[in-house]
RNA sequence: CGCGGGGUGGAGCAGUCUGGUAGCUCGUCAGGCUCAUAACCUGAAGGCCGCGGGUUCAAAUCCCGCCCCCGCAACCA
């Protein structure tokens, strides 16, 4: 039996609408849940919102509505983005959910009964205007609150706490054991070295009179829980997890048969503190042994340093908007081949137009169209499998890179989480393709009946490598992938479901002799662009 | 000395962990082809790989020092 592949992103705060960065973190986990399908793994895809919080309460206030229905339409603004990207997820989690809550109370009850969570009082400078505690990141230069905190008052609160700093030690261990425990690499050492100053416990809940839009604490009812128990915990809550249990191993089944491989997608700015030193405590003091720790996966940010284009259109940055204009697909292959996973890149709408341009449309979807056009033209559209396909015809040609060596080089890379260097893969056997057709010559080859051979061993070439193309890009590109598909009219008895393929079938030499491939018909236009704008 | 990232031909980036002829995409210039989505193929120009020092037969890559840019520092993907 195969071990689930759990795959989570974080879940977004329903304060504002979803901008290209929330649809960047769905589209990568969305394509590493399509790869690991594509392997024949389970998979469980949990993504969602996070709709507790003060800044909601703040913001439904000021729109005049009740929090309840305010983060109503905000959820729905993710699922449709979700919806448009194509992104396929297997449950949509929800912190205001009943089956979300009583986790959350169960397991602040358990931790609480275990003197994990404790009461404890604390004073500070409070701003009344902006109802929250100020700490000295707030001060100014002069070391003095600027006006726009208002009246500030020295107060005193009570509030619940967890033990966060016993785990320090623990936590630092398991850093150190587990090189893998984040990624890239260099996260995990700004993670350890985060952890090694670390401080203090953890301060969980908010009084009533300051904040009610929350969870209430099960053992105060003057209280709500506050961000961290509340959000952060949707990861297990949703899979199944049963609050009762102190323990991994009783845990019930359904949930161990998800959480056994776990991939939590986050943003680099949510590492520290909140996954990297919250929630694995929080695991760990739930718990949750070492090696059923979540792996994180920590992706850097679109930034947008072209700010010309975002000031004269506005809306550029806006998902839905470059979704309607460019596609769906365009703007996943953009964000999954223009940046390397883990780093920052630049967002560009030109750079998204010029890679779109230069690998979908003149490199892949002109390949697909000139071959099927020649198949068509010199053979009928019935391909002839050459006696010998054990190989790409690699030597003949003189090139280097073959479908055999390529799925090596694209399972590694997707293994990495690098759909970037994934995609370069399939192109470059798209390249290949373009050059054995010049380098062969099809056109003259079929006006010489001595030729013949050569001419079909060619055109199988093409078609066969375009096949191991759409199973490649299918991942980022699932339509795109389905358009390929359907005109080499290839497995059409299940036309538009993922499961018609695999990739064991990224093999060479799959396609039958006699394999007879539908009409060529442009799959990926060419973006036009007006001169002079 | 708070933490982390980056500085590579005109633009954007990979390569740095595991030293060994500097790579990719776009752009520019010249040529070729005609099957194709004015696309495709070939060739060329263009780089003291931020600066200085060290180790080594050999450094973009390892070590030391310095300069510049960008994030983060409790709720912003």
């Amino acid at each position: 039996m195969p071990k689930t592949f759990f795959i989570t992103t974080a879940i977004y705060y329903t304060n504002s609408s979803p901008h290209v960065g929330h649809a960047y973190e769905m589209v990568l986990a969305d394509v590493i849940a399509r790869y690991h399908r594509l392997k024949g793994d389970k998979v469980f895809f949990l993504t969602g919102v996070d709709q507790h919080g003060q800044k909601v309460q703040q913001s439904a206030a000021k729109a005049g509505v009740p929090p309840a229905e305010f983060v109503k339409g905000i959820s729905q603004k993710f699922v449709d983005l979700g919806r448009k990207l194509d992104v396929q997820y297997d449950d949509w989690a929800e912190t205001t959910s009943e089956r979300h809550k009583k986790v959350v109370r169960g397991i602040l009850q358990r931790l609480f009964e275990e003197g994990k969570i404790y009461k404890d009082k604390q004073a500070g400078y409070y701003s009344v205007r902006q109802e929250q505690f100020l700490t000295d990141k707030e001060r100014g230069p002069d070391g003095k609150f600027g006006p726009e905190w208002g009246e500030i008052e020295f107060r005193e609160e009570e509030n619940y706490y967890f033990k966060l700093n016993q785990y320090k030690d623990w936590l630092l261990s398991y850093l150190n054991n587990r090189k893998d425990g984040v990624i890239p690499d260099f996260r995990q050492r700004e993670l350890r070295n985060a952890v090694e100053r670390l401080t203090g416990d953890l301060c969980i809940s908010r009084p009533k009179s300051r904040l009610d839009w929350g969870i209430e604490l099960p053992f105060d009812k003057n209280f709500v829980t506050y961000v961290w128990f509340d959000a952060l915990t949707n990861y297990i809550s949703f899979a199944g997890y049963d609050p009762k249990i102190d323990n991994y191993e009783n845990q019930p089944q359904d949930f161990r048969d998800r959480w056994e491989n776990v991939l939590q997608i986050v943003g680099k700015d949510i590492l520290v503190p909140a996954h990297g030193i919250y929630w694995l405590i929080m695991l760990r003091a739930m718990g949750f042994p070492d090696d059923q720790m979540p792996q994180l996966l920590v992706h850097g940010w679109w930034n947008l340093g072209g700010a010309k284009m975002s000031k004269s259109t506005g809306n550029i940055v806006d998902p839905f908007v470059l979704a309607d204009k460019y596609s769906a697909e365009t703007l996943r292959y953009y964000l999954m081949s223009d940046i390397a996973t883990g780093k920052d890149a630049d967002f560009s709408e030109e750079r998204l137009i010029e890679r779109y341009n230069a690998d979908l449309a003149n490199s892949l979807g002109n390949l697909l169209n000139r071959s099927l056009t020649m198949i068509d033209k010199y053979c009928v559209r019935k391909l002839t499998r050459p006696k010998s396909v054990e190989s790409y015809p690699v030597e003949e040609f003189g090139l280097r890179v073959s479908p055999t060596l390529g799925i090596i080089e694209y399972v590694n890379a997707m293994t990495d989480n690098a759909p970037n260097v994934a995609s370069h893969v399939a192109l470059n056997l798209a390249l290949q393709c373009n050059q054995i057709v010049d380098a062969s010559r099809p056109w003259a080859l079929a006006k010489d009946s001595a030729e013949r051979e050569h001419l079909d061993q060619v055109l199988y070439t093409l078609a066969e490598s375009l096949r191991i193309i759409a199973i490649w890009i299918s991942p980022v590109l699932p339509r795109g992938a389905h358009g390929i598909f359907d005109q080499l009219n290839w497995k059409m008895e299940l036309s538009g479901k993922e499961e018609r393929f695999s990739l064991a079938d990224a093999e060479w030499g799959r396609l039958p002799d006699g394999h007879v491939v539908g009409k060529p018909v442009p799959l990926f236009p060419r973006i036009e662009v007006d001169e002079g704008v």
